[in-house]
DNA sequence: CAATCTATTGAACTACAGTATAGTAATTTC
DNA sequence: GAAATTACTATACTGTAGTTCAATAGATTG
């Protein structure tokens, strides 16, 4: 019936925010930066084109947001202890697990990238957030040298590997088929090599 | 004087695309895909706005253009020999040369990156030039590789090491003082370890 | 129960996107 | 040197972008 699409929801703040967050990164997943605009995502929420400003401003609030929300997912996996894994160990099974080394989720992180690169309020909020994820792979390599009698310069090896990291997000959105999720592990083991087990 | 803007240069096809190709390029370095527009494009090449439709039919041509542009630079200085250097040493040198490791092309690569994922138009072109890269990487693994009397799987070093390259374009464009040329050189060498001299 | 608050709608608004095209002038062709 | 060609300009056109805002209707307060 079409009158069910008329009544109104009235969801808390919290919630609606939650919903349009999800909309927008499904649009995002799906086609990019061209296809985070107010009609697409209010589209894919089932709401109405006011509700955008309403709770978030304006489109960079909302894309600010966003960016929140997966950095936070992203850490939440990074994070979870594996049984029977080093916490660096972890950190590479988390990599490569269908939650994070999804193409949904990569494309997501490509087109954020694309846009803390050229967008200053994006810009902004990244700096603050990404020092934390910098700080965990940091503590798991400072951990693992420790434990294997090594020292390394942490943050400079944690740099190489973040960026070997992004580069498989990259490869994952533009030509799939040549890295699965075994060649990352690989990728990682031997990058990261004494320090694992 | 006002009227010197008025005059028609009238280049050859060849010139006038190259000049929409380098502006295109320009803006796009300047503020990624939002910036890649017809009135900031012609506003940098300095001509009237019918240009691009008339000598590439449409903004996805022009696309496709500077992306190949792109590559055809990118490999010219990939493949560039080096006195004194294997051919895989060449091509490390030239991923931190300031000719390939500049936040200006990085940031070409990023935008352009996140339209092969997104654009299908791009994504057809990308799969005939992206192989030839990959040829080269691996050639040079392979080279490498029987030099130092040691038996890899070259398609796969290569993908992998692809990955950590095109980390480092986005980690240039996303966190710039992260990452070093230096700090890259190492990467490389950390990663490539037993083929190197 | 009345009053207030605010989540939500939907339309209006301005700006700018890419494309099409008619007209102009420089070059080439014969 | 006249005719044909085409690089180029300038403008018009249609669609869609993000934002603003008055009106509406659930929820909460007193």
């Amino acid at each position: 019936m079409a009158e069910a699409a008329k009544r109104k929801a009235r969801l808390s703040p919290a919630d609606r925010r939650a919903l349009l967050e999800d909309a927008a990164r499904a649009c995002m997943a799906r086609g990019g930066i061209r296809e985070f605009t107010v009609d697409r995502i209010v589209a894919e929420a089932g709401v109405s084109r006011g509700l955008i400003t309403h709770h978030f401003g304006s489109m960079d609030g909302l894309l600010v947001a966003v960016y929140a929300r997966m950095y936070r997912e992203w850490i939440e996996v990074i994070e979870a202890p594996r049984p029977g894994l080093s916490r660096l160990e972890a950190i590479i099974e988390a990599l490569v697990s269908p939650e994070l080394f999804s193409r949904d989720v990569l494309n997501v992180w490509l087109t954020l990238w694309g846009e803390i690169a050229n967008n200053p309020v994006l810009r902004e909020a990244h700096r603050s957030l990404y020092s934390d994820y910098r700080a965990t792979i940091e503590l798991a390599l400072t951990e693992a040298a420790a434990r294997h009698g090594r020292s390394i310069d942490a943050p400079r090896v944690a740099a190489a590997f973040i960026c070997l990291i992004d580069g498989f997000g990259v490869q994952r959105c533009v030509e799939p088929s040549l890295l699965t999720e075994e060649d990352a592990r690989a990728a990682c083991r031997a990058f990261l090599g004494p320090l694992l087990d």
